[in-house]
DNA sequence: TAGATTGTTAATCGATTAACAATC
DNA sequence: TAGATTGTTAATCGATTAACAATC
């Protein structure tokens, strides 16, 4: 693990992990690089060069392992590290993400979800109650979450993150509709969740003019 | 817009979109692509090679006139197109999305969200009334939906989307944590919000294995 | 051992960046 | 006209695929 990963790698890595992390619920104790690459439609040979970027877990003649490529993935993902994680925002969306979105499987575990309007504080939401975000400064001292998920509004979301970023949460799961940069020692993901529906539509056009030519 | 864009450039079209339409919203006029590299952190050659793909849409020694490219992109993305989309599966997150995500401006008007649960079918949602999945046959015969977007359990999407592809509908923008592949006449764009929470969680990893050595 | 499949090097392909002539 | 910035070609860089020796 030693020379820098490639982005383009990394990138993929999710995507294997939901693949072999269904093999290994199955049972399924091997699978080659050229099984893998049926079922995921790229070529085994990108496979065989990408598991290569961490260390041959594989086993020549044979193929892969199935649990050890699942225990290998999880490591490098980072899914077993337990970090713990706050939402901000608790609308339509903080609300969903909070209720569908399986962290305990990424390793991540929720320790409370924070809104600013009177009207949901106290509330509960899941297992969880809706905190005030006024409490953020003392939970966080006290708690240390990692991660902080935030779903509230585009223009209050960047002094959110500035707010968190100086309580010491290294990473930001952004939601607002707006890109934070990254800076320093914080690591942020932008989500853009329109952006994908917008591809949707580029194709559909694309589709369309297709037939008409 | 004869020879095909390449996909590295499709998928950066939605970026360039947001940037632009924010622009265009401020009333801003004009910008050249060395404004918008430094807006966007990407190389002013990217932008403008980017750009040519759908034909030169800028003028030599001005830049870019905004309302023109702001135009362009949407024409691009089929975002005036004024496609129809229904919603299927009215969970949580069928819930925050249609509550949620901008439709209109993007293009897309959602004519209906279907449940099978009981409990759910004729309670309102937003400014609609949650039907039954059992009429989507006679809805989609009346009212053709272009888009499906599909929030439900992993085990009923699949049936969901070869019964509705039956019916007429040629995109799918899906979020039931299973991968659909695009066949013949229809555009699918799998959405796994999962994935990039694992990009976070293996960029925390990452920097603390930089920290500690 | 023979067959299979990895790990890895080399070849190809595509994407990004640099450079600059064209031109507003 | 002089200055600015595009459109576009050429050079570089990185990513993907092919091929095969190593080896289980």
């Amino acid at each position: 693990m030693a020379k820098k990963v490639p982005i383009a790698v990394v990138r993929r890595l999710p995507r294997y992990f939901r693949y072999i992390s269904e093999l290994y619920r199955q049972n399924i104790m091997k699978v080659s690089s050229k099984e893998l690459s049926e079922k995921m439609q790229v070529t085994a040979s990108q496979i065989r060069q990408d598991f290569n970027h961490f260390g041959g877990f594989g086993q020549q003649g044979y193929g892969y392992n199935v649990p050890t490529l699942n225990n290998e993935m999880s490591q490098i993902l980072g899914v077993n590290e337990n970090f713990s994680a706050i939402i901000v925002g608790i609308g339509n969306l903080g609300h969903a993400i909070a209720n569908n979105v399986n962290f305990t499987k990424r390793g991540v575990r929720i320790l409370g979800l924070f809104d600013s309007d009177p009207e949901k504080i106290g509330k509960p939401c899941g297992v969880h109650v809706i905190a005030d975000v006024a409490s953020l400064p003392e939970f966080c001292k006290k708690s240390r979450p990692d991660v902080a998920i935030l779903t509230l509004p585009k223009n209050a979301a960047k002094d959110m993150f500035d707010r968190l970023k100086e309580l010491g949460v290294r990473g930001f799961w952004n939601f607002s509709n707006t890109e934070i940069r990254s800076e320093d020692g914080v690591a942020v993901e932008n989500v853009h969740i329109g952006d994908s529906l917008m591809l949707l539509t580029y194709r559909l056009r694309e589709m369309s003019d297709d037939s008409e030519n």
